[in-house]
DNA sequence: TTTATCCCCTA
DNA sequence: GTAGGGGATAAAT
């Protein structure tokens, strides 16, 4: 061999396997077949590959049946579990991608894979290979005496030569089976010597050598672990030789031939398709059809500055079957910022970019806002229901504000991603192109820089952002192609889009734009009252504590509490620190006076920063209104959720808190209305389960928490004490989060037995709703998700996960989800149906706030009595169940007074 | 400047 | 026990 031999990297498969399993997450595909280890290890494998190109690679992996270590020692791996079922299922998928790699894969009947490893290790190093053996086990380190040989921890790049041995275990290579046969391995179950670790070890070979050299010396070694030694020496030998590898396996094959193989992008593809890892997908040089050559699309994108070429696209947008289409603005305030441009897409990958208002030197003529209105607004309007675009909430306002009328539309892809499934991948166009198309598309920060960097999308120059604008255009094409395909097996899926999502974001547009009214100077007042409060309570700690601290740092309490004052730790954060939230601090104030002091600094605190300072920092400079953002594709279960701010968790439960909502107010003449669905998801689970108790309950308009105690406590419902509902409602309440014994117990403060009591008679009076828990567990495990009455599917993905704590998990949400995204669907429902009802221009009641179960108006004063009236009606109406559906609605000069 | 951690507000 | 958003601090970059 005259040439450098180049290295070859043997590859523990099952160790591999095993860590990966253990370290991922449980993804599986959108069929459930689980994939996270396979991910796992295989994006291990191509950054081995990619940091070592030129090598030559080879998979060993356990093959079946028991092998000669098994007829020395009985007991030999007998502590191994079983392979978890979804960690099998994974094993054959892996070695096909391992053979596709050109990472061939070799196992051997009855032999363990350490010693084909140890084989092959032995035939490269003789022909003068360089050999890195790449896994966790430490037994491999034996090999390492052979200069030829390393060993390499793949998951954190770590090598191990001879001086990496010694440095770990402080023994050499030659002394590794001398060492594990006295220190013993509780992975193979191979018992050592008792008492005796590293450290023991490491002394007794730096003395004798060898393990025979502490045999000869064994009466010298003192005290307890010596005698064990000399009790376990007839064990020893037996040891040496289950830790010893077998080098000479027969492999019925040379390893010229084992590295002649190839990688087969082709199948490495299918693979790769079929296990849903779609970023990995490479367009290989013969053309097929998977959905990789989505990838080689020629982009072709023009700039717009002509009325030539405007008349064009105007014209194309006519003829097409669908256009998607996208702005490009000044800011996200769709109230008030400016259109700088707009690009189309009616073929995938053709795009333009028509720019409006882009603003820098030396930049060429750009077609007026007028023309543009005038020939191509017209176009989209015309075709407006051939519009599709990603996120309309935001396009549909910077469009009509700008003289192009669209209220109709064809397709949004957020939204029918979400639909499809609102875990699946998050629904921002980057992300879907990563997931569906395997595109990355241009981002954002590219062209425009960075944070305090970032330019407005006017100074970025016209050739850019034809290309990043036309490609958003014509991405969102594509992902709207892909997405209707999809949906065309799924015919319920396209009627919630058509009824309910598509009209929420019609309705959404209007309730965000009408905003709600604030009292900033009853807020700003608040604040500075709040401000005076936290300053004498900070004193007041301090002076406790003996010195000054940030309160608002965990960190610093913990310092004070638990090492200064040596408070007792009670409980610990998951990361292990001392815990210093509410519940421990309550506890410890029983004892003490700090943590009284902190709890209520806490509060004060919270509700300046969070609530008093932000709403009036956040006050729309125009309007003077606040203007939240209703996220339509974000939760798991089809609810809507809300940023800046956050309208859906203005405190409530304390005097002080709900100070707050007093600051939520009407313009003069109005007042505010608040309508809220009555236990509208125990109402669902009544409904869905049938079950007999509950549906009386409901339909004879009884207290439900009373007829629960009243079934549970076996005492009329007359004789239902306020203890008794207080814990009935509890029940009821964990019933909905699929709660445990255990949850219940924490919730009530009662003894686990007594919860478990009260769980079994609760089934045993509500049988319907065992039955449903149980058949939505089922039905959750076979088909991976769960629907609600609207037929909106929500998939758990670790449903069948064998991590225990993973899979309860799951399976409470399970049971959660379809109660509420049913509560979330209805509500949605009947904003579609208020709204309606309401209709646009409607200076006598506006709708300003949804909260989950709860609907907020602003209405005139003359109105009010009309308005409860008519949306009670439309709310109790939006769905028919087999239950009423009862809304409770108030009016008030402010949000407080409203509810 | 971004990311993680802890805490706390809502239905 | 379910589902969210977000502020402040401290560490990582």
């Amino acid at each position: 061999m005259n040439t450098p031999a180049k290295k070859v990297f043997l590859i523990d498969g099952s160790s591999y396997l095993y860590r990966a399993f253990h370290a991922m997450p449980p993804l599986t595909t959108s069929t459930g077949l689980p994939t996270g280890a396979v991910k796992g290890v295989t994006n291990m494998l191509r950054n081995l590959r990619k940091e070592n190109p030129d090598s030559y690679y080879l998979s060993i992996f356990d093959a079946k049946g028991k092998n000669f270590r098994h007829d020395i020692y009985k007991d030999y791996k007998a502590n191994r579990p079983p392979m978890p079922e979804d960690l099998r299922e994974q094993l054959s998928p892996l070695k096909e991608i391992c053979n596709a790699m050109g990472m061939p894969v070799i196992e051997i009947p009855n032999v363990e894979a350490d010693d084909v490893i140890a084989t092959l290790a032995v035939m490269g190093s003789q022909q003068g290979m360089p050999m890195v053996i790449s896994s966790l086990d430490k037994d491999l380190m034996q090999l390492v005496e052979d200069p030829l040989v390393k060993m390499m921890n793949t998951m954190n790049n770590q090598i191990y030569d001879v001086a990496g041995v010694e440095e770990k275990f402080g023994v050499h290579p030659t002394q590794i089976v001398d060492y594990l046969a006295i220190v013993g391995d509780t992975s193979d179950n191979i018992p050592g010597v008792p008492k005796v670790g590293p450290k023991t070890a490491v002394k007794w070979f730096s003395e004798f050598k060898n393990l025979q050299g502490i045999i000869d010396n064994a009466d010298s070694l003192t005290g307890v672990v010596g005698q064990n030694f000399r009790d376990s020496i007839q064990d020893l030998d037996r040891n040496v030789e289950l830790v010893t590898l077998k080098k000479d396996v027969d492999l019925k094959v040379s390893l010229e031939e084992l590295l002649k193989a190839k990688e087969n992008q082709e199948e490495l593809n299918k693979l790769f398709l079929s296990l849903e890892f779609n970023t990995w997908i490479k367009a290989t040089s013969k053309s097929n059809d998977n959905e990789a050559e989505a990838l080689k699309i020629n982009k072709e994108y023009q700039t717009v500055l002509t009325e030539k070429d405007l008349s064009t696209w105007a014209s194309k947008v006519e003829k097409s079957k669908v256009f998607a289409i996208d702005t490009e603005t000044s800011s996200l305030d769709t109230m008030t910022a400016d259109l700088i441009g707009i690009s189309i897409a009616c073929d995938e990958g053709k795009g333009c970019y028509i720019p409006i208002n882009h603003s820098y030197d030396d930049m060429p003529k750009q077609l007026t806002l007028d023309a543009i209105v005038k020939i191509l607004g017209s176009a989209i309007t015309t075709n407006q229901h051939k519009l599709v675009g990603q996120n309309l909430k935001f396009d549909l306002p910077m469009l009509n504000r700008h003289g192009i009328k669209v209220t109709e539309f064809l397709g949004d892809t957020m939204l029918m991603s979400y639909v499809l499934n609102s875990t699946g991948t998050r629904h921002g166009l980057d992300r879907m192109a990563m997931h569906y198309l395997n595109y990355q598309p241009m981002k954002y920060e590219e062209i425009a820089g960075s944070a305090s960097k970032q330019i407005n999308f006017a100074q970025v120059e016209i050739p850019a952002a034809t290309f990043y604008a036309s490609e958003d255009a014509d991405i969102t094409l594509r992902i709207y192609n892909y997405l209707n395909k999809k949906l065309k097996d799924e015919p319920k899926l396209v009627n919630l889009l058509k009824t309910i999502e598509y009209p929420m974001l019609k309705s959404l547009l209007r309730v965000e734009t009408n905003g709600a009214k604030i009292d900033a100077k009853m807020l700003s007042d608040y604040s500075k009252e709040l401000g005076k409060k936290i300053e004498k309570l900070s004193k007041q700690a301090f002076k406790m504590a003996g010195e000054e601290f940030n309160m608002d740092s965990p960190k610093q309490l913990v310092e004070i509490l638990f090492n200064k004052l040596e408070l007792p730790v009670l409980k610990k954060t998951p990361k292990g620190q001392p815990s210093t939230n509410e519940d421990t601090l309550q506890r410890l104030a029983e004892e003490y006076d700090l943590p009284k002091v902190i709890i209520e600094y806490r509060g004060l605190a919270k509700l300046k920063s969070t609530y008093t300072d932000s709403l009036t920092n956040i006050q729309h400079p125009v309007t003077k209104r606040i203007h939240t953002s209703y996220q339509q594709a974000v939760t798991s279960t089809g609810r809507l959720s809300s940023t800046e701010p956050n309208l859906q968790n203005i405190p409530i439960k304390t005097p002080e808190g709900r100070k707050i909502r007093e600051a939520f107010i009407a313009e003069k003449g109005n007042i505010l209305i608040s309508a809220d669905y009555s236990q509208i998801e125990l109402r669902i689970m009544a409904h869905l389960s049938g079950d007999k108790n509950l549906t009386h309950a409901f339909n004879n308009n009884i207290d439900v928490h009373s007829a629960t105690a009243s079934e549970i406590f076996n005492v009329s419902l007359e004789a239902v004490t306020p203890e008794h509902r207080r814990s009935a409602k509890a029940i009821n309440f964990g019933l909905i989060y699929g709660m445990s014994a255990f949850g219940l117990t924490r919730q009530l403060g009662i003894p686990r037995h007594e919860a478990q009591a009260y769980l079994d008679k609760y089934f045993e009076r509500y049988t319907g709703v065992r039955e449903y828990m149980d058949s939505t567990k089922e039905l959750a495990k076979k088909n991976l998700y769960v629907e609600t009455i609207l037929g909106r599917k929500l998939h758990v993905a670790s449903i069948n996960d064998s991590n225990g704590l993973r899979r309860q998990a799951a399976e409470r949400a399970a049971i959660n989800a379809p109660l509420q995204g049913s509560a979330a669907d209805i509500i949605k429902k009947a904003m579609i149906d208020v709204d309606h009802w309401i209709g646009a221009d409607n200076s006598d009641i506006k709708m300003i706030m949804q909260v989950h179960d709860e609907l907020i108006f602003e209405v005139k004063k003359a109105f009010a009595s009309d308005a409860i009236e008519q949306v009670t009606s439309l709310m109790e109406s939006a769905v028919k169940l087999e239950i009423p559906l009862i809304v409770d609605a108030n009016k008030g000069a402010n949000w407080n007074e409203a509810h």
